[in-house]
DNA sequence: GCCAACGTTGGC
DNA sequence: GCCAACGTTGGC
């Protein structure tokens, strides 16, 4: 099954916020980015594995494992006038942002970028990459295991599905 | 289809 | 707050 790293501001949407949510599940609203939007709309599925990744922070790293929990549907804050996510050119009708459902599995301590980065391992990882500003990620079936298991000792997961 | 201008992301 | 990097827009 398909692994995927998701960044969240957690001034936004924290770890600890998806935990305290109703049904502990979020929509992940707000991507206006078509990329990460064709991610959600064409290859996430129910049960893939999510890195929850804390972004515009002061420790920008992973702070927990969470799952999608649903497929894509559209976006509401793309209708809302008031929304800063508002896009006028979207309608009900002609949908333009759609989002999956992701849900709290646990926390984790932070792995943050430095080490990330200091692992051979993931020299690979998108969200590693120079530049890179994209939300929604790919994790590599090689790379989650290292990630799950090897830094985060959550052997129980690291064989995600 | 090109590309300059602009806006946004996100680490530092 | 700075700035590199990237995505989007829109004139042509």
């Amino acid at each position: 099954m398909p692994c995927w790293l998701m960044k969240s501001e957690p001034d936004d949407v924290s770890i600890d916020a998806l935990a305290a949510c109703p049904g502990q599940s979020v929509p992940w609203y707000g991507v206006r980015n078509y990329q990460a939007r064709n991610f959600m709309r064409d290859a996430m599925r129910v049960g893939d594995g999510v890195l929850f990744y804390h972004s515009g922070c002061a420790e920008p790293g992973i702070a927990g494992i969470a799952r999608v929990a649903a497929t894509a549907y559209p976006d509401a804050t793309q209708f809302d006038p008031a929304s800063k996510y508002f896009d006028p050119k979207a309608s009900p009708d002609n949908p333009r942002w759609v989002h999956v459902d992701v849900q709290f599995v646990r926390r984790t301590r932070l792995v943050g970028l430095p080490e990330l980065r200091s692992h051979p391992e993931l020299a690979n990882m998108r969200v590693l990459a120079r530049g890179n500003r994209l939300s929604i990620t790919p994790v590599a079936a090689d790379e989650w295991r290292f990630i799950v298991g090897q830094l985060l000792g959550a052997t129980d997961l690291q064989d995600w599905k």
